[in-house]
DNA sequence: CTGTTAGCGCCTTCAT
DNA sequence: ATGAAGGCGCTAACAG
């Protein structure tokens, strides 16, 4: 029994055709009541099961979307993955999984597998803002595959996208901590070769410019994502005269080694420090000194980049439909910022 | 130009065969170099892509596997994919993602949708022992597809696993509690028809024994894996007469909930309580009082459940080759258990 | 070295 | 209501 059955098994076993037996499976009325029933029996009989990928050559439709995010392993895209999941999953797509680990190199070529693997859509988070992925990015657009954008994107005319308001984001951090008190506010950014973290930057000037506040060139620093970065950061930081008494990190884990650092320097937060980070990692919220953080909420932006791929999809005949969906991200207020929090 | 070339297309340009192009295409020794070459320029010109479905059809090989997770959302299970991704990319497989949420009836319906997808191989997570699943995961064998259960297994004939040695893991936890000279040592245990767990209750109860302890019944409770089971759990350790004065727990997050609820109390961690948690999620060692865990390399788990399946994939042929794999958990030693750790 | 043929499993016109 | 035929795109067996 190890052998698959097909249509033509069936049609044998009937002594009728395999077209016959094709129609009855998909309920095609033309077909009478009877021999439906009976191709049917056969089909659960046999234990045959269709051969989707017999259905795909035919049909131009593999019914797998391809997701493509640096990697899967942080709780913000494994969040939006999981969106997309549940999204799709009542369609019977299946989603297949590409990490680039920030390489533009893989990033091209993941599409590139993806389109040969005749995907009916690519939902994709970029590297970076770089034009070296034009080329790859316009096959699709020409092949017609439903193309969606999620947190990083590039700005191209007839492409869908769902991010967050990073600007917004970047800004309400800012406010925050002014409205704390604070005026001496150091950011602490990311690759700016990538959108979000320039808006975020942008909204953390245009707080400090509409509160009347100087930016200190030396406050800005350039880091990566991980707690050393943090730490390295605060440590220069805490050196300048005079030192900030502030930071809005653009990403929560460089946040938390900020925050060791001051601490490790006897200075107290939030009484004395305060700072908020970006992301929402689940880890914020445990410490016992949380940490102030803006949400993403990436289980509703996976959500949504699915519902943007699927209205492409059924209206693919008709006029493109280019869809930018941008969420509000939302300020959590913790004890690494207030004293009245939690 | 955005209709899809075939070889046909090829073929016609040039007024050869679509066999000869395939050929040339495919680097076949027997085709001249003058044509192979021109046949490679035409598809560089045409910008022809092999359509893998037509392929996989053919061939029978998809080059998809299928992965299936309770969810992968959770850190431990997003490292295990990003392990499963990175090993198979150089071998051009593609990963298709489901989660069954921990349930049942989706884990069938997602083996029934893998298969009937023609993937090559299955690597699963199972949700629980029950049995309902034994019928689909029958068909997986019988069709010969190769099947790799990842952590949580059935004990199957003839399928591979890779798995940690969580009795070690529970052991190894609890003689270290032991070590630090606790001797009411509650356990926070999870479902009870997992087999993880029921190991790691085993590895509890086994160094217990050895150490001429004795189990109170009231000291063992199964909880949920999440920060409120564990606050829960420990308020009713507590109200216990004589309170246990140490947990190992089965999850990170109840640990987590726990350490808040007896720190609440006012018992300080780790002069007057430890504890010990399983899985060593980011945010325990994070936290400021980093709390023990016991680590499980979920990214070597899943580069190793894929050379597992790749090892199967190649010897189909030959001779059925179970192979269990089972890894060695490691005990992280943190201020939570500990006065000399960080 | 290259062309012809056939088939992977399915569905869908076109007949009847 | 059903059958026959053809094709989705590719490659492998069989000719030459």
């Amino acid at each position: 029994m190890s052998e698959k059955t097909t249509i033509y098994d069936i049609a044998k076993e009937l002594n009728i055709s395999a077209a016959t037996v094709s129609r009855a499976l998909n309920n095609n009325p033309k077909i009478s009541k009877s021999t439906c029933k009976l191709v049917k029996e056969t089909a659960e009989k046999l234990n045959y099961k269709q051969n989707k990928l017999a259905l795909a050559l035919r049909s131009g439709r593999s019914n797998n979307v391809g997701v493509i995010v640096p990697r899967v392993d942080s709780n913000f895209f494994a969040s939006i993955i999981r969106g997309i999941e549940e999204e799709l999953y009542p369609h019977q797509y299946n989603v297949i999984i590409c990490q680039t680990h920030e390489d533009e190199k893989r990033e091209i070529e993941n599409i590139n597998t993806l389109l040969n693997a005749q995907v009916d859509g690519i939902l994709i988070s970029i590297s970076n803002m770089s034009t070296e992925n034009d080329e790859v990015i316009q096959r699709v657009i020409d092949k017609k595959v439903p193309l969606i954008f999620f947190d990083r994107r590039k700005n191209i005319k007839g492409v869908s996208s769902v991010t967050i308001n990073d600007f917004e984001g970047g800004y309400a951090a800012t406010q925050h901590l002014i409205n704390q008190g604070h005026k001496n506010i150091a950011h602490l950014s990311g690759n700016q070769s990538l959108e979000i973290f320039k808006n975020r930057f942008d909204g953390y000037k245009q707080a400090m410019l509409d509160n009347g506040l100087k930016i200190n060139e030396n406050h800005i620093l350039q880091t990566k994502s991980n707690v050393d970065a943090g730490i390295t950061a605060a440590k220069s930081l805490l050196k300048l005269i005079p030192p900030p008494n502030a930071i809005f990190s653009s990403s929560d884990f460089a946040a938390l080694g900020a925050i060791q650092e001051v601490k490790e320097q006897g200075i107290r937060i939030p009484e004395d420090f305060s700072v908020v980070g970006f992301g929402n990692e689940p880890f914020t919220k445990f410490m016992e000194l949380s940490i102030s953080s803006i949400d993403q909420s990436p289980l509703e932006m996976g959500k949504i980049a699915a519902k943007v791929f699927l209205e492409q999809v059924n209206n693919s005949e008709s006029s493109i439909t280019q869809k930018n969906v941008i969420l509000n991200p939302e300020l959590y207020i913790r004890k690494s910022s207030s004293r009245n929090s939690n």
